[in-house]
DNA sequence: ATAGGGTTAG
């Protein structure tokens, strides 16, 4: 009696657990939510803890040692938590161990918990992205000979897809025709496949077999059409689609539109904006961009600038579209303010930023940049979510330091705000001076090159903290009057040290050299040899 | 869980 009673309230509470770990809205409550599971023994459930894992992969957990925490705390890993483990893995990337290295683990447990389709799909996936044929063909085979997998659709349509990525169409193919039953996204893989190869025949005869035609498949080949300079016939299937009663969405309408622009066919375009507004879409950046585009190519640039002006998004594409649109208007002053608009780099900043990481995701420089672009625009979440995404990734930025060498041969190192100097008093004082003499000349802080959100007034304290501000008044008390005071500094100088360099060189009557991380500055007569670029 | 998306130059 008690026996059971326990056992039902164990089954409730994990049912409750579930449901608060899978709608836990941040990293910080669903590790509170985990923490709930200890006293209770309920990290040891696999349930739970494949939960966990799906849910960290969600929410982009930026740490390997919490996924690997929670998965070791269940003494026997089913199939369900090992396939967990591998998908969040690949989701996470880079410092969660590999999936397939994973897979190989799940197949020396003991007993060896047998693998479900979507272990394969998730390994299968990870071949795709990564291009890897060679390994992709082989778990292939063991779909078959260990997961017996060669009826199942997932798994097939899987297949289809890595081949596809990896540019086997014949394979791909293969897996097709061997299939017993083929649903909607079989037949689409296959057609995207053709379409994307420029083969509209292939994907003309197998659209027209399939019994299968959802709006996907559709937009596909209304997409296909128009990318293959085929616009013509992108609005006939267009219109067909629409005769089938097929709903449309955004990314249907962007073929179609597309074709309007490509025909340059004022009244085309018209039809298709009533359409896009009769389903309320058209607010999505895609679809805009087209749309932008569709409006300068029909002749009708003042509309695409409408466009332009009223989406909520926009990005290098939606930029472009709309700058070489004026351009081809002979607009030149309107192309040339708008990319003015769009260098002057957070919007953008945020897309280059994003490509930086794409190729050097762990640079510590990228991080560094991105957060201080973000700060000079005051976008303080997004700078406190850039130092999150560092600290989660175990980076730390290198402390700011500058150094010169003294007469003597010795070199002096100098931190921000640093007092640990035997002169600091006077380097301070001498620091002071020179900036009183500077001011008098018209100086004024850059209070923009502080990244943090402070006051003003402390900006003007830390500003004047900046190491190589120190070095250069340390120079100032120990160079020789006509020798060149020469510093070199870890990092990136900041704008507001590089305009005081600049009118030191011509008040101080010096000149300075300051080597950074990237190049030297030659300050001599109130102007510095990068011209101001660095 | 697996399928469809926009610009330009040469």
């Amino acid at each position: 009696m008690s026996a059971t009673l326990r056992h039902r309230r164990s089954h409730e509470l994990e049912s409750l657990l579930f449901s608060a770990i899978s709608s836990a809205p941040s990293l910080f409550q669903l590790k509170q939510a985990h923490a709930l599971l200890y006293p209770l023994g309920l990290h040891r459930s696999n349930y739970l803890a494949s939960k966990l894992l799906r849910r960290l992969a969600e929410l982009g957990s930026p740490s390997n040692t919490c996924v690997l925490a929670v998965f070791s705390q269940v003494p026997a890993p089913n199939s369900f938590l090992w396939t967990a483990l591998i998908r969040a893995s690949a989701a996470l990337g880079p410092p969660c161990p590999h999936p397939l290295l994973l897979y190989s683990l799940m197949r020396r447990a003991l007993p060896p918990p047998p693998p479900l389709s979507f272990t394969f799909s998730a390994l299968l996936k990870s071949c795709s992205a990564s291009r890897s044929i060679a390994m992709g063909s082989q778990l292939h085979a063991q779909t078959i000979f260990i997961g017996g997998f060669n009826e199942d659709l997932f798994v097939q349509n899987t297949l289809i897809d890595l081949y596809v990525q990896c540019g086997q169409l014949d394979l791909a193919r293969k897996v097709f025709d061997e299939m017993l039953v083929r649903d909607a996204i079989s037949w689409t893989s296959l057609i995207v496949a053709y379409t994307r190869n420029g083969d509209m025949g292939s994907a003309e005869e197998l659209f027209g077999e399939s019994p299968v035609k959802d709006m996907i498949a559709w937009t596909a080949m209304v997409t296909g059409y128009s990318q293959n300079g085929r616009p013509r016939e992108a609005l006939m299937v267009f219109d067909k689609m629409r005769e089938a009663g097929v709903a449309i969405d955004e990314v249907s309408l962007v073929g179609a539109v597309s074709a309007c622009a490509q025909l340059g066919a004022v009244k085309r375009a018209e039809g298709v904006r009533q359409i896009a507004e009769l389903y309320g879409l058209g607010r999505n950046v895609v679809l805009g961009s087209a749309m932008v585009d569709m409006y300068a190519k029909c002749g009708l640039i003042d509309e695409a600038r409408q466009v332009f002006n009223g989406m909520d998004d926009r990005n290098v594409y939606t930029y472009s579209t709309m700058i070489t649109g004026l351009a081809a208007h002979g607009k030149a002053s309107d192309a040339v303010d708008l990319f003015e608009e769009m260098v002057a780099e957070p919007h953008i900043a945020k897309i280059a930023g994003e490509k930086l990481f794409e190729l050097e995701p762990d640079a510590i420089g990228n991080f560094v940049l991105l957060s201080n672009i973000f700060a000079s625009a005051g976008m303080w979440n997004e700078v406190s979510n850039v130092r999150k995404l560092m600290r989660g990734r175990g980076l730390r930025k290198n402390p700011a330091s500058s150094w010169m060498e003294a007469r003597d041969g010795t070199v002096h190192e100098f931190f921000a705000g640093d007092g640990s100097h035997p002169m600091s008093r006077e380097i301070k004082a001498a620091l002071e001076e020179l900036m009183d003499r500077l001011k008098s000349r018209g100086y004024v802080p850059m209070l923009s090159s502080i990244v943090y959100d402070v006051s003003e007034s402390e900006k003007q304290r830390l500003l004047k903290g900046h190491c190589e501000k120190l070095a250069l008044a340390f120079g100032l008390l120990t160079v020789d009057s006509g020798g060149i005071i020469r510093i070199v500094k870890n990092v990136r100088i900041c704008e507001d040290c590089h305009l005081v360099m600049c009118l030191a060189s011509s008040s101080e009557n010096r000149e300075i050299v300051v080597r950074d991380n990237m190049r030297f500055h030659h300050f001599k007569d109130g102007v510095c040899s990068c011209g101001g670029f660095w």
